[in-house]
Parts: C-alpha cells; sequence; structure tokens
DNA sequence: GATCCGTGGGT
DNA sequence: TACCCAAGGAT
C-alpha cells in the first residue's frame, strides 16, 4: 500500500487537470442533475456499462425524455424497454435497468436511494455502479472503481502497463487514496476515470499530456509491456453472441408484432445456434414464446 | 475466479 | 483486414 507522499503524488495534480480538461458531458452539466436527479445519474451508468460515451450520448437523452422519473419506467412494459434499448448491446441491462426502476418505485417510494448496500441490492447494480451513484449523484465519500481508475492505478502506482482482474484490493487502494474532503473525493474519482478514458487510455497513452507523469512509475520504468498475456476477447462472427442479437434485432424491428418461428432467421448459416439463440433469449426474459409464434416479452 | 453477455468505432 | 476494446454485472 503506498503512503501519504503517493497519495499526494497523485491526488492533486489529478484533480487540477481535471478542472481544466474534463470533457463537457450531459452529465457533468447542472442542469441536468436539476432535471433528472440521481435517476439520470443511475440510467446513465447502466447505459456506460461497456458502451462507449459517443453511443450512449444520444439514447440517454432519448430514454429519460420518455420516462424521466423511476415511476414512469416502471409503468413500461418489457417490449417497450427492450425496443428503446434499441442497438445499445447487452440486452438484459435494459431488464435490469426495468427492474431496478420497478424496485425502486415499491421500495424506496421512487427515489434513487443514497445508501451504497440500499443501491447493491438493485438489479444490475454491482460495486462499480453502487459508488458511481453515491458519488455522482448525491456528492457523498466512496472509493469508485472502473475499468479506467484502474488502468491508471495500476500504471501510476503499480508501474504494471494494465491491471491485473478486477479485485475487492482496487476498492481498498482507492479508498486509500481518496482526499479527505468529501468533496474534492468526489472530483479525485472523476478525474482518475477521466484521465484513464482520455490520456491514460490502454491502447496508446498520451504521456506527454499527463498530470502525473512527473511521478508515474510506469513511465519511469521505460513503460515496460504487461507481463502476462490478457485473456482475448472472443471472436464476434459467427458466435453465439451475434445469433442471439441477430434474432433480438428482428424481434425489435417487429415489435409489436410476432414472428412465426419458422421465419426466424430462415438461412442462418447454424440452425442449431439460431434454435439456441431463441432458446437463451427466453430463458433470459428478452423473448417469448407463444405456440408458434416468437416476440419480445409481452 | 472464469465465463458469458452486443455492438460499433478506432487503428 | 483483423484485432482491440469499451464508466460491468450475474452466475
Amino acid at each position: 500500500m503506498p503512503g501519504p507522499q503517493a497519495a499526494r503524488d497523485v491526488t492533486t495534480p489529478l484533480s487540477e487537470w481535471y478542472r481544466a480538461s474534463a470533457r463537457d458531458l450531459p452529465w457533468r452539466r447542472p442542469g441536468f442533475h436539476d432535471e433528472f436527479g440521481a435517476w439520470g445519474v443511475l440510467v446513465s451508468e447502466f447505459m456506460l456499462q461497456q458502451t462507449p460515451v459517443t453511443r450512449v450520448i444520444p439514447h440517454l437523452e432519448a430514454w429519460l425524455s420518455r420516462w424521466p422519473t423511476p415511476a414512469s419506467m416502471a409503468a413500461a412494459t418489457t417490449a417497450d424497454v427492450v425496443r428503446q434499448w434499441a442497438n445499445l448491446g447487452y440486452p438484459r441491462r435494459a431488464l435490469w435497468l426495468h427492474r431496478a426502476a420497478v424496485e425502486i418505485t415499491e421500495r424506496h417510494g421512487g427515489t434513487v436511494p443514497r445508501d451504497v448496500e440500499a443501491l447493491l441490492a438493485l438489479s444490475g447494480i454491482g460495486d462499480y455502479t453502487a459508488r458511481a451513484v453515491a458519488v455522482f449523484a448525491y456528492g457523498d465519500r466512496h472509493p469508485v472503481v472502473d475499468t479506467n481508475t484502474r488502468r491508471v492505478l495500476a500504471r501510476a502506482i503499480g508501474g504494471q502497463a494494465q491491471p491485473g482482474p478486477p479485485s475487492r484490493r482496487d476498492l481498498e487502494l482507492m479508498a486509500s487514496l481518496l482526499p479527505t474532503s468529501v468533496a474534492e473525493s468526489a472530483v479525485f474519482n472523476a478525474a482518475a476515470m477521466e484521465l484513464g478514458a482520455t490520456v491514460c487510455t490502454s491502447r496508446a497513452p498520451r504521456c506527454e499530456l499527463c498530470p502525473l507523469a512527473g511521478s508515474c512509475a510506469w513511465l519511469a520504468a521505460g513503460r515496460p509491456e504487461s507481463r502476462d498475456e490478457r485473456r482475448r476477447q472472443a471472436t464476434y462472427e459467427g458466435s453465439d453472441r451475434q445469433a442471439r442479437g441477430a434474432v433480438l434485432r428482428l424481434l425489435r424491428e417487429l415489435s409489436p408484432e410476432a414472428a412465426a418461428l419458422h421465419a426466424v432467421l430462415p438461412d442462418w448459416p447454424d440452425p442449431r445456434q439460431r434454435d439456441r439463440a431463441i432458446d437463451s433469449l427466453i430463458a433470459d426474459g428478452l423473448a417469448e414464446a407463444d405456440g408458434e409464434w416468437l416476440s419480445l416479452p409481452r
């Protein structure tokens, strides 16, 4: 664990850099919080789980225009939600967000909870999203650790090109670096993520622009390559995921109409894979079978 | 802890 | 062109 000196080397320059260089994103504008409050932050965090910022922005605005409160979304149908999610990817997130809206409406009177434990109990919310909502919506002091922060810490403090697998230790390390001031801690959380997203990137980091260049352990070591090979992402072409995506896209485009089962991707190269995709979509609650007809859930 | 889960842009 | 990778979470 790094000492207080290491923490000062990192927090002060990073927060100053953030104030000067942060991108102007919708959820960072004061008007956004005035209009949508913690609900807006929560929806944005769901969409940002593994989907790039530039793709999220237009969908977020459409979503919040249609469902500006948890209660309004809780009243929507699953089909409505899956259709509105469109091509954001990982459509189970749409189901989880819908369930979370119902849970917030039923258990919390329609107000997004502020307590991390209560947030963690909601569908689709894990260590990252729970703390992101508590910090970015409510301004509380918690360590927020996403993939960007893990990479920044791995380099600046650990001297490694890439972080290890996500772990509770990440939370502990970030907690040990957090400024005492509540307001400053929120800035530092956002700053670490922002640096990883825009400067300390995975592939081609721009160290010449980095506010931590003077103290970065990885840069000082000459930017060594990472030791162990990271798990390569599975090939998408020809995968079950691609098949699921194709089936669900068809159902979205047809909705509210149902598709005759024999008319669902009849020319798919691997019919058994197609049928697996249909079965798994039904099992996940993303599709519904009624006799020989398949549709989004009613 | 490993695996599964979409989709599209950057290089 | 192929590959990388993106504000994760559930199982």
